[in-house]
DNA sequence: ATATCCTCGACCGCTGGGTG
DNA sequence: CACCCAGCGGTCGAGGATAT
């Protein structure tokens, strides 16, 4: 009866966090308006510039001082205490209309009724590319442009969406976004800079990947320090080498990214020979095209580490309070080296309260989410094992395949069950599935 | 006993390269 | 074309450690 219920964060796509006390704060969001039924809106929380240097201007201390309007706003949302989120003022401006309106097929007219419930909506042109030619709408881009600025509104690029709601919605989604619409983001900012370093960091596929360190350089307002080199074939094509002077971006104002080398003094290095965590050989696999270095060593620590980091994140078991560095002390510690010894981890209680950063509370609170996470849905528990090319979106679909039920998937896996009958799933993953289990799984005996 | 510091973790953002 | 995998940085919260 036009109040407002509940908001959440965007979070992963499916489930956000609740932030209803945070949203009631905010400087625009209408509490009561003039409608009955349920309505569900989605849109940005944002912080403009000019209180943004207003809220700066009060840290007397340079360092303490916010870095971008951006961070700040995603960061007052998830606020415990609301009050502190009030005092930022952040404001939300509506870019759809999710449920309700359902008489309504136009993304603008829904929210044209929005806006006359109380909402602010997004600035938005339309434009119909078999009226318009392009010079129309590159004026468009550049008055939203010119609009930003004017209300002091950080913005990257625009949307591009379509009106018809039907026609978008029929157009699906992938694993991570909707096809009723594109971002054009705008040019980054690049700066140039001297590589002093390149690191090797082990991934748990045993993939050794480079990681260029350069002296720091400011972007978007960040301090941006290093970069992924990808591969050594990579590198050789931008032709990276020790002290090489190189130009840097942050693509989409987040990831850092090396685009060329521009010359300086630059020394040739050697290519990893030994993995750089265990010492063992390392091995190059690949062509001129993408050649990559490996780490062949199955008891690599880093590769334990990497693959109980990734058995206990979200998309897997979802275990809180086991985070990357606690996993690697306790690896370091010779307490767990696979994900078995996850569950055993309360019969060294007397050890771990010892480690700095944890104590009784944090460990009996560890215990719970080790506890808890017994009880994960299929999909999980199966992407949490980590099989080669099967990650949350493929464990998904099988898991419906078998209703969610392990047994009934245990017991297709050892009839040989032909998994490139499912759905986007060919002979590789096939193999890779039956390998897991063959020469993992149930040949070690570990899992229950 | 209380206040502050320190460290880690959770979330927020999303791309590029490889692969089938 | 979609998915997998791995990479980076800023924000706050939480808990333990340390200082007062």
């Amino acid at each position: 009866n036009g109040e407002l219920v509940s908001a959440s964060t965007r979070g992963n796509g499916e489930e956000g966090s609740l932030i209803t006390d945070n949203a009631k704060t905010f400087m625009n969001i209408p509490l009561k308006i003039p409608y009955k039924g349920h309505l569900k809106i989605t849109g940005e929380g944002i912080i403009h510039r000019d209180d943004f240097e207003e809220i700066n201007k009060k840290i007397p201390n340079e360092e303490d001082r916010y870095k971008t309007p951006r961070n700040l706003a995603g960061g007052s949302v998830q606020q415990l205490n609301s009050e502190i989120c009030s005092k930022r003022k952040v404001y939300f401006y509506a870019f759809n209309v999710i449920e309700g309106f359902d008489d309504i097929n136009s993304l603008s007219e829904r929210l044209y009724t929005a806006k006359r419930l109380g909402f602010d909506i997004c600035t938005f042109f339309e434009y119909n590319a078999l009226k318009h030619d392009f010079d129309t709408f590159n004026i468009l881009v550049n008055e939203l442009v010119n609009i930003a600025d004017e209300t002091m509104t950080p913005i990257d690029g625009v949307v591009i969406m379509y009106d018809d709601i039907a026609y978008g919605k029929s157009l699906g989604k992938t694993g991570h976004h909707y096809r009723n619409g594109l971002a054009l983001k705008f040019k980054e900012e690049e700066e140039e800079t001297v590589i002093t370093n390149i690191e090797w960091q082990v991934g748990r596929t045993g993939k050794i990947t480079p990681v260029a360190v350069f002296n720091p350089v400011i972007l978007d307002n960040t301090t941006v320090s290093k970069a992924s080199l990808h591969n050594i074939s990579t590198m050789q094509k931008l032709n990276i080498k020790l002290y090489s002077k190189v130009t840097v971006v942050k693509s989409n104002e987040i990831i850092p990214q090396i685009i060329k080398c521009v010359g300086g003094t630059s020394y040739d290095f050697e290519y990893p020979k030994v993995c750089p965590v265990c010492g063992g050989k390392t091995t190059f696999v690949g062509d001129d095209e993408t050649m990559n270095v490996y780490c062949k060593n199955s008891d690599c620590p880093a590769q334990s580490i990497r693959g109980l980091s990734y058995f206990a994140s979200k998309d897997g078991m979802n275990i809180d309070g086991l985070s990357d560095k606690k996993i690697e002390k306790l690896v370091d510690a010779g307490i767990i080296s696979n994900a078995l010894d996850i569950y055993k981890l309360d019969q060294h209680r007397d050890e771990i309260v010892e480690f700095d950063g944890m104590g009784e509370k944090s460990f009996d609170k560890l215990l719970l989410s080790i506890e808890k996470s017994k009880n994960v849905k299929l999909e999980n528990f199966l992407a949490a094992l980590g099989i080669p090319n099967v990650a949350l979106s493929k464990a998904k679909i099988i898991s419906r395949e078998f209703d969610g039920d392990w047994n009934k998937f245990e017991t297709a896996v050892t009839n040989g069950f032909d998994f490139t009958q499912l759905d986007t799933f060919g002979v590789e993953i096939n193999k890779s599935i039956h390998k897991y289990f063959r020469e993992v799984f149930f040949a070690n005996d570990i899992y229950r």
